[in-house]
RNA sequence: GGCCCCAUCGACUAGUGGUCAGGUCAUCACCCUUUCAAGGUGGUAGCACGGGUUCGAAUCCCGUUGGGGUCACCA
């Protein structure tokens, strides 16, 4: 393996969604691969018909895609060592499962579940550890079936699996990338299936002949493949292969720290994409709950290019990280903030888009999807987002007039002589030129001075008149953008609906 | 239950024998301020426990406790 490039694989089964751990485990392969400028490769595990969703396979590449993770090898962008999928590998794993049973590594069984079950049951109230009694091992390989017997049952044409003879009583040992020395014991193994009754072979048959095949050098997978360590190792024993290196990720965490599942939460990448989240905020967020860039640094904001160039295995932790939004909810807004406006108003301007032609709005049309008037908006509203579609949802007062006005504000900020301050000084604005941030403050200050009153005394009002909440940015910037037309209609419309409860 | 993994503030973590145990998120207070944010300053808060080893342990060893994973013809 030394010098060997290198190469990692993302193997997920196309069974619906890609899941938020999955997407971390296939962002650690992609970057350590990268880092070490190798390959990172996609291999679709669908040896399991029943699970099979139709449609997923492409939306797992679309999502990872979306993430900045591209494969160099997969179904769709092929490879030299494809196919990429197992079901279109059978045959391969056909002659890989002759080879174990010419060997006497592998034998038929002709148990039926339900006779395995029994079984199960009955170990289980003799107080026994559940495992399979190895019924149909040959005598030749040190069981008690004669040859003749599972002669007769193949020729039968009766359904069987076929199991791996697991050594008694050996140890198996290896050393995990992240954990360090890891040690089994093979009694405690059972005789796993390699090859269903179907046909298809089981994912650990499957994946070991697939990453020797595909001569990745590391695999990186979650921790709760580490159990299943043995097995995979025995089998590479069989075939007389050099195993890879292993990594067995932490797991990603439910607040009360069990396995991250659904039911707590979301667990789809496609939730937090839903919800707005960004490709950038969510790499970054994964990527840190696990692995740091160690002692020197206090960064917590990385491209994922910066990531490729820091990542390295020996920084990742043992215990397991809870999956806790806010510092995500943090992280999106640190990028909101720091993003150039036309990349916010590409994503932006399809929703206001939507928005309009959903609800008229009195506004032009043309003005207000207009790159110059949004990115005015975007520098007014990016400190105050988490989103980028509260750009139009939360400040929907740049684009619709207000329909209500925020009871509390009102009574608050009016007096019995607001409305007639209000309408004094939009005889002021009406004439101000030109109409800017400066300009209006500076109108508003000198027109609040004589009377012995303060500026928050029209502020507040006009506020709340011409975006219809007590809250957001600049009231000056806020109303330069709106320009002095829509200013003035919010006023007029606002000061006759406005309802002075004492 | 067997096997395996893990254990620093509420969360993510730095720390690899000598640190006032540091940072970020969240939270609280204050400052800034027309509001809301953003920003600034400060605070609350942690080495699970018990034994060793050592002049000295968050750091090394053992045990306990706790948590998790896994025990399928699912991956």
């Amino acid at each position: 393996m030394v010098g060997h490039r290198v190469r990692t694989r993302f193997a997920p089964s196309p069974t619906g969604y890609l899941h938020v751990g999955g997407l971390r485990t296939a962002l650690y392969n992609y970057l350590f691969a990268k880092r070490m400028k190798g390959d990172f490769v996609i291999r679709i595990e669908d040896t399991d018909q029943s699970r099979r969703v139709e449609g997923a396979q492409q939306n797992l590449v679309r999502t990872l895609e979306w993430a900045g993770i591209v494969a160099d090898e997969s179904p769709e962008r092929g490879g030299n060592f494809g196919p990429y999928v197992q079901s279109e590998r059978l045959t391969v794993y056909g002659e890989y499962c002759t080879r174990l049973l010419e060997d006497n590594n592998a034998y038929y069984c002709f148990s039926t579940s339900e006779e395995l079950e029994e079984n199960r049951q009955l170990q289980l109230k003799q107080g026994l550890q559940p495992k399979y009694n190895r019924k149909w091992l040959p005598e030749e390989m040190g069981g008690s079936m004669p040859s003749g017997e599972i002669r007769r049952k193949l020729e039968e044409g009766a359904p069987y699996v076929i199991r791996m003879k697991v050594p008694d009583y050996v140890s198996v040992w290896f050393e995990d990338m992240i954990r360090g020395p890891v040690e089994f014991d093979s009694s405690t193994i059972d005789d796993q299936v390699l090859m269903k009754s179907d046909g298809f072979p089981t994912y650990h048959f499957a994946s070991v002949i697939d990453d020797h095949l595909m001569e990745f050098t590391h695999i990186i997978r979650g921790e709760e493949w580490l159990p299943s360590m043995p097995k995979h190792l025995l089998l590479y024993e069989f075939f007389g292969w050099d195993p890879p290196k292993f990594a067995h990720l932490p797991l990603l965490l439910n607040p009360d720290r069990s396995k991250l599942s659904k039911r707590q939460g979301d667990v789809a990448v496609e939730d937090y994409i839903r919800k707005g989240y960004s490709a950038d905020a969510i790499v970054n967020f994964v990527a840190m709950l696990g692995w740091n860039e160690g002692e020197g640094t206090e960064q917590e904001v990385y491209s994922l290019q910066e990531l490729i160039d820091k990542f390295s295995l020996e920084r990742v932790g043992k215990a397991g990280a809870v999956f806790n939004t806010e510092k995500l909810n943090w992280l999106e807004k640190q990028y909101i903030k720091n993003r150039p406006a036309a990349q916010i108003i590409d994503t932006i301007r399809p929703i206001l888009v939507e928005e309009l032609d959903k609800k008229e709005s009195v506004m032009r049309r043309e003005t207000i999807t207009g790159d110059s008037y949004l990115s005015q908006v975007i520098e007014l509203m990016r400190e105050r987002v988490g989103f980028e579609h509260e750009f139009v949802t939360f400040s929907s007062y740049f684009f619709f007039e207000p329909e209500t006005y925020e009871e509390e504000a009102v009574k608050k900020r009016w007096t019995p002589e607001t409305n007639d301050l209000l309408r004094e000084f939009m005889t002021v604005l009406e004439t101000l030129q030109p109409f800017t941030a400066e300009s209006i403050e500076a109108a508003l200050k000198e027109f609040v001075a004589p009377r012995g009153l303060k500026a928050a005394a029209l502020i507040h009002p006009l506020r709340i008149l011409v975006s219809g909440v007590s809250f957001g940015p600049s009231l000056y910037h806020m109303l330069e953008v709106l320009g002095r037309e829509t200013v003035f209609r919010r006023i007029e419309r606002g000061i006759e609906r406005i309802v002075v409860s004492d």
